[in-house]
DNA sequence: CGCATGCTACGACGCCAAGTCGTACTGGGA
DNA sequence: TCCCAGTACGACTTGGCGTCGTAGCATGCG
């Protein structure tokens, strides 16, 4: 899963905002909001996200509609395993993560890892 | 901090693997050994990771010796930290990413939570 | 002292991804 | 049938990365 680019961010930030499937024209118009952008400029860019499986698209009408594949904080999730994968010791690697976040976080983490093993004694 | 090119990255995990600071002939020789590359695209390399900051560089008699600035534990959770920033909900990124996780990873978190929270304690 | 040797500094070139459009085509609805 | 929105196709530019060549410079050795 490629690194992406400014715009490419700001679209699956703005699909994502939106709760259902959205089309070029959607996103266009909140981006000319705040800039001038041509039709095509977006409509390459969610083809290229779409080529790289992080958007969906499905014709609706004439007109396609597309919708992320993965949640946003799936997402994150995701780049965070591989991230987490290109260590060599994984363990260590946990050991700094651990320690670079905030308390807060820390227990968000807690929260998960105990909500994660009750539904695994629940299997 | 960037995402690296694979020449760029192939740098890194050999400085890594040392475990003191090496100079530009020090990588180009290990390199060397596996396929045809000039000195001076090693040197490269080595001068762009420095000025990304991933590398640091000082004069050893007339050569610059090159040593990395985190360890590769800490760049690996530092780019987890990355990422997870880029998360709106962050507990909810936390909680699919530790159900993405092998059980034994998912131990290896608790033990660091664990330490982590001693060394707090010790404070 | 002068030259060879080994580094560094500087810059060049190609490739590819990403950002940005223009234009031609096409299927429905008026 | 004709127009329009949307798509398909492709073109151009910029910047990062991989890849070097060459020139300059210091140092040790004859």
């Amino acid at each position: 899963m490629a690194q992406l680019g400014e715009l490419e961010r700001t679209v699956m930030e703005r699909v994502w905002a939106w709760a259902r499937p959205v089309s070029v024209r959607d996103v266009l118009e909140e981006l000319a909001a705040e800039r001038t952008i041509a039709y095509t400029t977006v409509m390459t860019i969610m083809e290229r996200l779409a080529r790289k499986g992080l958007l969906r698209r499905q014709l609706d009408g004439k007109a396609y509609i597309y919708s992320a594949v993965l949640t946003r904080e799936q997402h994150t999730a995701a780049l965070m395993v591989e991230a987490l994968a290109n260590a060599d010791d994984r363990s260590a690697a946990l050991v700094h993560f651990v320690n670079d976040m905030k308390p807060a976080e820390a227990d968000a983490i807690r929260r998960a890892l105990a909500s994660a093993a009750r539904k695994q004694r629940r299997r």
